[in-house]
DNA sequence: ATTGGCATGTAATTAGTTACATGATTTT
DNA sequence: AAAATCATGTAACTAATTACATGCCAAT
């Protein structure tokens, strides 16, 4: 999935690994995040199979060099194939939280509200941050074309899921605390 | 995360590699799916490390033998010292689809609302199937103890995000839909 | 003086997926 | 006759995580 998330930045314009970082972390890291390990480890291998290519750019100054990649036909055509299939299944939810919970039955009760008021705090504030974000900020970290006005259009579907997502799980945080406050 | 779900179920009772997987598709699996091929080799690993043991049991008839396995004093301690611990933070989300949806703006319409319609129909499946499900159907497949009772409160709840995150999911579907048809 | 941002990578390990492989019994 | 269920495993591969590693510049 991160191959795609690179080639759908890098169709949008030329970036580093650097940038390509700290556009997910603002953005599709909330759905899909990755390491900069991967980030780089993974764009050596696009370029390898040809849907990517680089150029290292000089810097002045005595800083590093950075390495700048885009992206060549192939890649495109193989962003646009991958966007013209259709998912034939839901993503598998992963919740660690819940397996916890599923075993919790013999854990001091009170350890496991601990955990879920915790909980409650990290999501609370995760929709505090999705309801300060704007998807129109990811365009001021690249080039305001007209087509990436369009783009921002989708990024505020996502956005919009993510806020749902976590209200849902205040909400079902709040009363699985209170359920279990009274078991 | 595998490795504590194997101790929690052995936790309950003993079982073989084939029940464990059973007993997860209809429970734990709609919040952290295995592959049967994981399955076998994790029990094995936690074998070797002495947090289970196992026993072949010689089939009557020809049908092949089951291996089944128990959990130790260390594989008990190791999962009550994994759930007094507590989570430092939210499990983050990964979500294909949100992927596809954040790049889709090069894609044609109709095919997105397509992947979208389908989703849609995936989701309220999910949500059907979770409000066909009581937790107490599970405890059927094991020992019915007093203590698996009161396992079954817990397991109530991750049900409850279940049916909550699936109509969460699909009002978002619905709505993402509406606002797609009138770009 | 130290923290944070910029900038890049490799190495080692663990986890997860897909494919291969077998074979009997029961149900449709 | 074919499909489903029971039952177990290995092998190959891909993906993801954690740790290691470096070094400049600017701001506090």
């Amino acid at each position: 999935m991160l191959k795609y998330i690179l080639l759908g930045f890098l169709n949008y314009q030329p970036m580093s690994g650097y940038d390509l970082k700290s556009l997910m972390d603002e953005s599709t890291s909330h759905f899909w995040h990755a390491y900069h390990s991967q980030i780089y480890t993974t764009l050596r291998k696009l370029e390898e199979d040809g849907l990517l290519v680089s150029e290292e750019i000089e810097a002045e100054d005595a800083k590093l060099n950075r390495r700048v990649y885009s992206i060549t036909a192939a890649g495109q055509a193989e962003l646009r194939d991958w966007l013209a299939q259709t998912m034939s299944e839901p993503t598998p939810v992963k919740e660690d939280l819940l397996v916890r919970l599923f075993f919790s039955g013999s854990r001091d009760r009170e350890s496991t509200l601990n955990e879920l008021r915790l909980q409650r705090q990290f999501h609370q504030q995760k929709l505090a941050l999705y309801n300060s974000l704007s998807p129109h900020h990811l365009v001021a970290d690249m080039d305001a074309t007209p087509e990436l006005l369009r783009e921002a259009r989708f990024w505020a579907t996502t956005l919009e899921f993510g806020k749902r997502y976590e209200h849902m799980y205040l909400a079902w945080l709040e009363d699985t605390i209170r359920t279990i406050e009274a078991f």
